[in-house]
RNA sequence: GCCGACAUAGCUCAGCUGUGGUAGAGCAACUGACUUGUAAUCAGUAGGUCCCGGGUUCGACUCCUGGUGUCGGCACCA
């Protein structure tokens, strides 16, 4: 006699063990058809799944989030089911729901081809016809290594084998098809309303570049068309951000085969890069940092004593000279510690912050460059503080204050943030990992914000924070970052003399607020789209002349503007108005003012912004008094401006 | 690095497949006319080692092959 609690609170009672289907049927045929899951309590099932005690039920259409990972789930087994039909040979491995989709591995002789992709898309729309029955069996580990031995899915009989337990599994079956899998699935092919697949790639088996290379085919599933078309449409957004677009658009930077991923920055780009180092500069100088400058080429036996040779010598830029061997510095914390060694340095001296916008190489695997995104060129915005064990907290707390009033001057509000711990591969003994990882722990405690844990993603020489921003599209940049070390410093001979008179070793705190000045630009132009806020924007305001008769008058505004600290540019080619306001709203100017006979007259401009809004006819001081206040204010949002 | 695709004028892209015969558009540039009021004025001119090397062929942008770079993933990311 189960009864049946609903998420309105309502309750149903049954004669009998009911089906979550059979509750849904009683509330109505719409819902029946409808549904896809059912959470019982807590746990989400099959419309199959018999209830037999009294029990708290949520039937699951694809009007819930778990539903439509339902969806996509079930998705990748239709399609796996499809590839099996028109590609018999080829072997299934795993197929996971994933942001927006899914995908599923497959082992086959060949890459699938974009012909291929289509033809599987039919194939599956075919089986959503034939609306077959999706059903779920237990089968015992043996069972399922026999059948799957039978039909000759290495992978599958791998991975069943590598289940701990003695545990039965759970298998999906329709038609001729059957996976091993925990669900839940949709009750029947017929469910598919909008779905579409948007790639292949290769990928190696179990994610481990010793293994074979699989054939992942990725797809896309949403409740109905109009979503899938959103998503399309969204996705197509997205690539008319993107930054090296942008970046060609604008006349911002350019790459070239001779010096692969590094970057040729033009004057606009330039002027971006050199308004957010200056930024920088003053916001690092007023927290207390002292800025320095460290050589390019250092000789590699500074790197075997750091412990990077050990790890990354196969990343390193090297260079032999004169039968001396020297590496391209891959970062600037090695030099940092040579500069704190120069001279006897007390606790007095302590917390030294110092901080160097340090240019460093790296060999990038070829395929993993990307844009600005992944360079093999960079600057970063790098720091370390020098300080005592106990200072550790108030120095990460100090560091995050700064980093997101950072992050809000360019615009972000979202930040995540993550604690990286020990990887498999360190130096540092284990109490001294347990004292690195306590000490963020603490810090990122006493922020009173919500944090994740990513275990064994830590430094080699110690534990770090990672803070990611989120960009308007949703998703998340990884920039910031600070890291405890407690072994460099040590490795490097670096002392202090502590109160008592005894020498100590510092700890070193390892932090960048933007990451990579060629990164952070990325995530900016694509986070604005290239429209830049002012006080960023390469050209601040052009002032456009109607006809020549103007064109004095334009250059003196120019020159009105340039003096008082703006980038500022005349356009004075004999074109249309409406050919130059085009032309330098698309090179996303914030300002077009406008100069024809009656605002010479009067000694004023017609003022345009880059999103089109008319601002008006104003005087000249009118103006500057407008783009001053537009540019102290950053690029702060107006829910950041309270900060 | 691995799997796959791509590389043609300054830019965006046709042409290339079973049919090899040394290239075409739009925009930009340049010249001229037009002196123009808030997202493209008109006309004309010029512009290409078809990524680099090797091979097949009477002949290669096209076919084969080696390399480089880029793109989409995977792996990596101090």
């Amino acid at each position: 006699m189960p009864v049946i609690t609903l998420p309105d609170g309502s309750q149903r009672s049954f004669d009998e063990a009911v089906t979550v289907l059979q509750v849904a049927e009683s509330i109505g045929s719409g819902l029946a058809r409808a549904s896809l899951a059912g959470r019982v309590n807590g746990t989400l099932v099959d419309t199959s799944h018999l209830i037999t005690d009294d029990s708290e039920l949520a039937i699951i259409t694809d009007r819930d989030d778990d539903g439509l990972e339902v969806i996509r789930h079930s998705c990748a087994h239709l399609m796996a089911q499809a590839v099996q039909r028109l590609f018999p040979e080829a072997q299934v491995t795993i197929g996971p729901v994933i942001e927006d989709g899914f995908y599923y591995d497959f082992a086959y002789e060949r890459a699938f081809t974009p012909d291929d992709l289509s033809k599987i898309e039919a194939e599956m729309k075919k089986i959503v016809k034939e609306d077959l029955p999706v059903s779920r069996s237990v089968m015992t580990r043996d069972e399922a290594v026999a059948m799957f031995k039978d039909m000759g899915e290495a992978y599958k009989v791998d991975i069943i084998q590598s289940i701990p337990g003695d545990e039965a599994l759970s298998f999906y079956k329709q038609g001729e098809f059957i996976d091993l899998c925990r669900g839940p699935h949709v009750p029947s092919t017929g469910k598919f309303k909008a779905f579409k697949l948007t790639s292949v790639a290769g990928a190696y088996w179990r994610g481990d570049s010793n293994n074979a290379m699989l054939q992942r085919i990725y797809g896309t599933a949403w409740p109905d068309k109009k979503s899938l078309a959103d998503y399309l449409f969204r996705l197509e957004e997205q690539q008319k951000r993107d930054h090296r677009k942008i970046g060609k658009k604008l006349g911002l930077f350019h790459f070239q085969e001779e010096a692969p991923g590094m970057v040729f920055w033009h004057p606009k780009g330039w002027s971006i890069y050199q308004t957010i180092q200056h930024y920088m500069q003053k916001v690092q100088n007023d927290a207390g940092y002292q800025e320095i400058r460290t050589p390019q080429l250092v000789d590699y036996s500074l790197w075997e004593r750091s412990g990077h040779a050990d790890k990354f010598s196969d990343e390193m830029f090297s260079v032999e000279s004169e039968s001396r061997m020297y590496a391209i510095k891959p970062m600037n914390c090695p030099c940092h510690v040579q500069v704190f060694n120069q001279g006897l340095k007390s606790y007095r001296d302590l917390p030294l912050r110092l901080a160097e916008f340090g240019s460093c190489h790296r060999f990038e695997p070829s395929g993993s460059m990307h844009g600005l995104m992944r360079v093999r060129s960079f600057t970063q915005d790098d720091a370390h503080i020098f300080c005592a064990e106990d200072a550790i907290q108030n120095e990460v707390a100090d560091f995050m204050e700064l980093l997101f009033g950072v992050y809000r001057d360019f615009g972000f509000d979202e930040i995540i943030l993550r604690l990286s711990t020990r990887p498999e591969k360190r130096v540092g003994s284990d109490e001294i990992w347990d004292r690195s990882e306590e000490a963020l722990r603490q810090a990122l405690d006493n922020s009173g914000l919500p944090w994740e844990l990513l275990p064994g993603e830590g430094a080699f020489y110690g534990p770090k924070i990672e803070f990611s921003l989120k960009d308007c599209m949703g998703r998340i940049q990884q920039c910031g970052t600070i890291q405890v070390d407690f072994s460099m410093p040590d490795r490097l001979g670096a002392q202090y003399v502590a109160e008592d008179g005894s020498r100590q070793v510092p700890v070193m705190l390892h932090r960048a607020i933007l990451g990579s000045f060629e990164r952070f630009i990325g995530v900016l132009i694509e986070h604005y789209a290239g429209a830049l806020p002012t006080w960023l924007a390469p050209e601040q305001a052009v002032i456009l002349n109607i006809t020549d008769k103007q064109g004095e008058y334009c250059e003196k505004v120019r020159k009105i503007l340039a003096e008082k600290g703006f980038r500022a540019s005349a356009d004075l080619r004999n074109e249309k108005i409406g050919f130059k306001i085009r032309e330098h709203t698309m090179q996303k100017v914030p300002y077009l003012l406008v100069a024809g006979d009656r605002e010479m007259e009067n000694g004023q401009i017609s003022v345009r912004t880059q999103d089109g809004r008319d601002l008006g006819v104003m005087s000249i001081e009118d103006f500057v008094a407008h783009i001053s206040t537009d540019v102290a204010q950053l690029g702060r949002t107006k829910e950041s401006q309270d900060h």
